[in-house]
RNA sequence: GCCACUGUAGCUCAGUCGGCAGAGCGGCUGAUUCGUAAUCAGCAGGUCGGGGGUUCAAGUCCCUCCAGUGGCUCCA
């Protein structure tokens, strides 16, 4: 019998052999990093005996089909423990996912007295070495395992008729499994237990509600330690720490959800708009202000009253109902209609930054990345069919430099019909179809979120992480069809006909409220000096140089710098430290070696050395850095 | 909205078995006049998230409401 190895070499084996075996023996350097193998490049596990020629390599943690073998087996050894603490635990089912595992059981309400007794039962199999032993049993046998687990047998039901079915065992504990596994439980000493959380019930159905164990798993208990480490300074990164120790904005509880914008937040706030709107002047854009609330039959005119209403608030005044506007498209189709339309305005490009209101579920609340007032910078784009390519990528090309700037990676979704929509199939085709050329002839990779577009439109969606990984959306290009119809929209062409517009409805870096909240997390709160709440904090050494430590500031300030005092209550080094942890960029130390010169002490942000300058060269030079937006000071 | 957990000074957090409400930072006052990540001393600051209950006695136990956190669902 002949085996390809990695690399083309070829060995000639007995029939019988496992895998494990031979590749132990043939790789004996790595061996200890194997956790199972690609047979014919199908994972399976290092047991498996060898019965005709075939190809095989090694799996180990750094593949990612390696890796999910190591997390799916820990969610094994999650099961068998949480069945252990608690024997009516009814598992479902424990897949890898993109951060770890979880597994999803059927039990009651768990508790973290529970979590203590299931690490105390892992530990126990992890130290016992115990191995994940496969069998393939009958359709039968397989219903008569788990006829206790309605769960399991649904699953088996589910399965093709032909398909194996086969079993791990972990000790005592048995589960319905595909595998491949590691070859036992020593494997998973850097298995850590992240949390758990009950599910949503199935809307609509009687099912039981489950509970989910989450956690992730490494080889070592070094690289699990290292992994917990690297969260413990991503939970540091935590923008609602950042902005309540920096004082950018501030939460009550008397208004959950609606941020309220402290004096520094408020700049961050102001910089992001005026970047923004020096893109929208060069693009061609018109910006506007239309209502915040208008009257249901606006919102039965857009849609939003038949599919949007829940999450929006409503006032009730004078007999009449009014909501407050979720989205700034209603205002603007209104000012479309307002007169007659000449092809000869379009692209009509209107942007606006009104505030909107949303009610947000309570539980989805999130610090600034979920609330319930939010302002996007938003636009609607009224084009003419031929018109469409163009402006998509001009819209690409304005994301790519934005995100540049701040230094975010991003990546694009393009989501499509969903369930319940507006409109007619073919068209929301057509448009489906429009985007997915703009993202090929812009080289950027996608993924397709079927069903996930709007109720109005397909979208291209932006995603970018916080410091904990979540993906967030921010921008959004929708493609609209449907609502200039509704409104009755129409320009008349060249043609001398009556036609309907096409709008974009786009928002690039979504919300100041939520990009801020990925920014500060990405960025720690170190913010780029054109963004910096306060770009210059002047320490003079004593009491003697307050007076042209104020001269200086002022002078900074009259160049259009944001610059303030620290003046001497405190020691320099205190006073150096406290600059140093309110991340300002540029810290200028003024004493009598400065005042003879007229020069100042500079130190940059994470920089322990500082450099004199004359007052002049280190104006010009912070001023060049904010007005090219430089990421560092 | 659903499940679990959490809520003590402006911030971060201690508070044992139910028995006098604490610390550090920050703030204020004073002293120090200081050269690149914490000078020293003193003082103020609390309806222990709100309401109800059990108890001789509740920050602590129970119920309930509110808010937050982690997930779920949803979404910019």
């Amino acid at each position: 019998m002949n085996v390809t190895l990695p690399g083309g070499r070829i060995v000639r084996v007995p029939a019988g052999i496992s895998a494990g075996e031979l590749l132990a023996r043939e790789l004996p350097e790595r061996a200890s990093s194997f956790l199972a193998a690609l047979l014919d490049g199908r994972p399976v596990d290092l047991a498996t005996p060898l019965t005709t020629d075939a190809e095989l390599a090694p799996l180990t943690f750094a593949d990612r089909a390696g890796r999910d073998i190591l997390e799916h087996s820990a969610a094994h050894l999650v099961a068998k423990a949480l069945v252990a603490t608690i024997p009516e635990a009814r598992p479902t089912h424990g897949p890898p996912t993109e951060e770890g595992f979880f597994y999803d059981f059927e039990v009651r309400p768990l508790v973290p007295a529970d979590l203590d007794a299931m690490r105390a039962a892992m530990d126990r199999s992890i130290e016992a070495r115990e191995p994940f032993v496969r069998r393939e049993i009958s359709r039968a046998e397989a219903n008569e395992l788990f006829a206790s687990n309605p769960h399991k047998l649904r699953y088996i039901a589910e399965t093709p008729e032909g398909e194996t079915i086969s079993v791990y065992y972990t000790g005592a504990f048995v589960d319905l499994c595909r595998g491949p596994h590691v070859p036992d439980t020593g494997w998973l000493a850097g298995l850590h237990i992240l949390g758990f959380s009950g599910l949503e019930r199935e809307a609509g159905t009687d099912a039981p509600a489950l509970q989910r164990v989450r956690g992730v798993a490494f080889p070592t208990r070094a690289e699990l330690q290292a992994y917990l480490k690297l969260r413990a300074e991503a939970e540091a990164r935590d923008h609602r720490a950042i902005g309540t120790k920096q004082e950018l904005f501030l939460f009550l509880d008397e208004t959950p959800g609606f941020p309220f914008w402290l004096p520094k937040g408020m700049v961050l706030v102001r910089e992001l708009e005026t970047y923004v709107r020096e893109h929208l002047r060069r693009a061609g854009y018109a910006e506007v202000r239309t209502p915040l609330l208008f009257p249901q039959s606006v919102y039965e005119t857009s849609g939003h009253w038949e599919m949007y209403r829940e999450d929006m608030f409503v006032s009730e005044l004078e007999g009449r109902t009014f909501g407050w506007k979720p989205m700034n498209c209603p205002g603007s189709m209104l000012i479309f209609r307002s007169r007659a339309r000449s092809y000869r305005e379009l692209p009509l490009r209107l942007a606006e930054f009104a505030p909107l209101h949303r009610y947000e579920a309570s539980g989805t609340l999130h610090g600034l990345t979920r609330v319930r007032e939010l302002v996007q910078d938003d636009a609607h784009l009224f084009l003419m069919e031929e018109q469409i390519d163009a402006e998509l990528a001009v819209l690409l090309d304005w994301i790519r430099e934005a995100f540049t700037t701040f230094r975010l990676e991003w990546s694009y979704e393009l989501s499509t019909r969903p369930a319940r929509f507006l409109g007619e199939v073919a068209t929301w085709e057509k448009a489906e179809a429009t985007l997915e050329r703009a993202l090929r002839a812009s080289g950027v990779p996608y993924r397709v979120a079927a069903g996930e577009g709007g109720f109005y439109a397909p979208k291209i969606d932006i995603h970018v992480r916080d410091s904990l990984g979540r993906p967030w959306q921010t921008g959004t290009i929708q493609l609209d069809y449907q609502m200039p119809q509704r409104f009755g929209l129409q320009y008349q062409g060249a043609d001398g006909q009556l036609h309907t517009p096409v709008v974009v409805h786009r928002t690039i870096l979504g919300t100041w409220e939520r990009f801020l909240g990925v920014f500060i997390e990405h960025c720690a709160g170190r913010f780029p000096p054109w963004l910096a709440p306060v770009q210059v904090r002047v320490l003079p050494v004593t009491d003697r140089h307050a007076e042209a430590a104020r001269g200086l500031r002022d002078e900074l300030a009259s160049l259009g710098l944001r610059a303030e005092v620290a003046s001497p209550e405190e020691s320099l080094p205190k006073r150096v430290r406290g600059a140093e942890l309110d991340r300002i960029p540029y810290t200028l130390v003024l004493g009598d070696r400065e005042a003879e010169q007229g020069s100042v002490a500079v130190r940059v942000r994470g920089s322990k050395e500082n450099r004199t300058m004359s007052r002049a060269e280190f104006s010009a030079y912070a001023l060049d850095r904010v007005r090219r937006r430089e990421y560092d000071p």
